[in-house]
DNA sequence: GGTACAAAGTGGATAAAAGTGGTTTTTTGG
DNA sequence: CCAAAAAACCACTTTTATCCACTTTGTACC
């Protein structure tokens, strides 16, 4: 299943918040295919698998030398804030403290599909990263790596 | 078993403090699948392992070379200070004063689940922790191993 | 365009589970 | 054999998960 759009969703005051409809049927609890949540390393935001995808993901994570500092960074954040999400009867997922406080989470959030996974943000963090995208690209300041040069958009 | 998720765990003035329910089975007593926890030598925190996945590191730590002064160290430091835990009725372990000191734990713990093992932090040197690795990771000074960069992306 | 029906979103109540602190019993060492 | 410390036990408090009901939004048909 690929992942793709923008959804607006509300988180209430216990940190749960509706997955969109469409996908629900991916993630029902029973069938071994729920959702990890960790964070992203990069932005201050949240990744969601699916349990398939993550499990590839750990195992790589799990294979990083023991004695070098900053692999033992990248586990311990990505591994760490890993966490398994059910879906209650309504279609919620319970976000744990941790994530939310890291991602800076509040009411407004901001799904996003990444075709594989999805993005969690704040509404108002996600404004900020897009204008920013945006401007930069529009200045031209936006590097693209070589190999990614020649490829048709 | 798979450890994974960031739990915030309070530790009383007897140094007894609860193991997230979900784990609980996996370590009962009388199985012989207690914990062993030790220090970190790499970072001010402590290192619970599984007793079957401890038995193999104890085994690759005597291996070191003997005439090696900093694997004496390693052996010194992680050996010595291994300790057995064992859950009480309530699901508690109760930690070493040494232990303790170590890492200087006090009321607020944080206990990060590592694949295999667990770290458990002082609240407050974990927060420092993660805002280094944050920085770093923001700043690109976080170096990621080529294979994980595809899944990542 | 309006009404009715269906689907999804939202908030809260409650029963069960987990957390916490203290007291009693047992063990250990002097 | 006694005292101190540690372990086991017990009871109370707090939190969490699950379930239920209401509200809002969307859709289809008149």
């Amino acid at each position: 299943m690929v992942f793709r759009g923008i959804h607006n969703i509300n988180m209430d005051t216990k940190g749960r918040l509706a997955m969109p409809t469409r996908y629900r049927d991916a993630f029902k609890r029973d069938d071994n295919s729920q959702l990890i949540a960790t964070v992203d390393i990069q932005s201050r935001c949240l990744l969601i698998y699916p349990m398939d995808s993550w499990l590839a993901i750990e195992k790589k994570l799990q294979n990083l030398p023991a004695l070098n500092a900053s692999s033992r960074r990248l586990q311990r954040l990505m591994l760490g804030y890993a966490s398994e999400l059910d879906l209650d009867n309504n279609g919620r997922i319970l976000l744990p403290a941790a994530l939310r406080d890291y991602a800076q989470l509040e009411k407004k959030l901001v799904l996003v599909g990444q075709g594989s996974k999805f993005e969690l943000w704040s509404e108002s963090l996600w404004m900020v990263e897009t204008e920013t995208a945006i401007a930069e690209a529009l200045n031209g300041d936006l590097d693209i790596p070589e190999d990614l040069q020649d490829i048709v958009l």
